[in-house]
DNA sequence: GTCTATATGGTGATAGAC
DNA sequence: GTCTATCACCATATAGAC
């Protein structure tokens, strides 16, 4: 399927848009080069111009934009110090759920395909570090937020594993076709998790 | 790696485990009848005469048996209507995530291996009509306590995915030789839920 | 930058001996 | 019930024309 006007070149993203899609739809190793070149109207020899590293290229590539668009979102909110912790929190989450439920098959992609990272070890130590310090925003604010006598006594960690489950879970189930809108969905959720740590005064 | 006592002959359980310790290492399709085969000390083709319809078929049996556990556990809670709708809740949640976290491998399955279930379609249907009843279980429990006046008017599908994501997410991340046991997981992660419903009095 | 054609390697499944 | 041997197929990646 043409993603462009008719006839118009593909750039690297529109590779990556696509692949993510059909990732979604058949995951890592059920998808083959010539359905990603499909969905652009491409050849399969054809990616490699683009890719020469080939299928590892596009996932590692479709992982790592991914990862720094959520990052990008929220880690803008968790250095906004003018925000109350309370409002950091509400404001992170509901960033995040957003980027997720506006990129479905990315998010889908960084949950499923992850662990389909296997070659270039250095590679993938890097994006592991990453999708790590992307954690740690999450344990920062929630850890501000106890500091400050507002959150309850939570574990951090696990709470934060909480919270990211629900949150990746977002881009497994979300459809944008569905009862709700993105926008609902996340602040439902962003008001859930509020709920389990503010002390109610 | 042979799991049984040396040179006993391995039954269907034996070889759904293997298979499921390698679909988390590997996912289902970096899987080879052979990796499946060595983990009980058989060769690839001894398979086939456990499960003649080969790799789908232990996929499908792996989750088959996997869901049935898991909603063995939580199904006998809901039915038990001597407890409160916060009692049931806190303890069908701890049920659960202790049923993931006392099998990873196999809870892995159920959040990454749902997907390869292309081939028959009926046996497909079937499995996701058990996923959806056990999550209609969930659902039944919140409203129960909404009704009952103990939980907030929470949006009972939202709240329901959000439990989900998070407990599915254990099966994920959870390593039984880690900081916290399961039972520390399973009663944080109670907790941080049933704050997030309960009316504070 | 995209195509076609093909080399190459690998894997699910089968057949038949033991 | 498990083995060995092998078939048949499929998908990644490459080479070179356009």
């Amino acid at each position: 399927m043409a993603r462009k006007p008719a006839d118009q070149a593909v750039n690297r993203h529109d590779i990556l848009i696509a692949a993510a899609n059909v990732f979604r739809r058949k995951g890592y190793h059920g998808t083959k080069m010539a359905d990603i070149a499909a969905e652009v109207d491409l050849t399969a020899g054809s990616l490699y111009h683009h890719f020469p590293d080939g299928k590892q290229q596009i996932l590692r590539e479709v992982l790592t934009d991914g990862l720094a668009m959520v990052t990008a979102e929220v880690q803008a909110i968790v250095e906004d110090n003018t925000l109350t912790p309370d409002e950091k929190f509400r404001k992170a989450v509901y960033a995040h759920i957003m980027a997720l439920a506006q990129n479905v098959s990315v998010a889908a992609a960084l949950v499923f395909e992850t662990r389909n990272l296997l070659e270039d070890q250095s590679a993938r130590d890097s994006y592991l570090q990453r999708r790590d310090s992307f954690e740690q925003l999450y344990r920062q604010v929630i850890h501000e937020g106890i500091e400050a006598g507002v959150f309850r006594h939570v574990d951090v960690p696990i709470f934060t594993k909480a919270l990211l489950g629900s949150n990746n879970w977002v881009g497994v189930w979300f459809r944008p076709t569905g009862r709700l809108s993105g926008e609902e969905v996340a602040m439902e959720i962003a008001d859930v998790f509020l709920n389990a740590v503010l002390i109610k005064t």
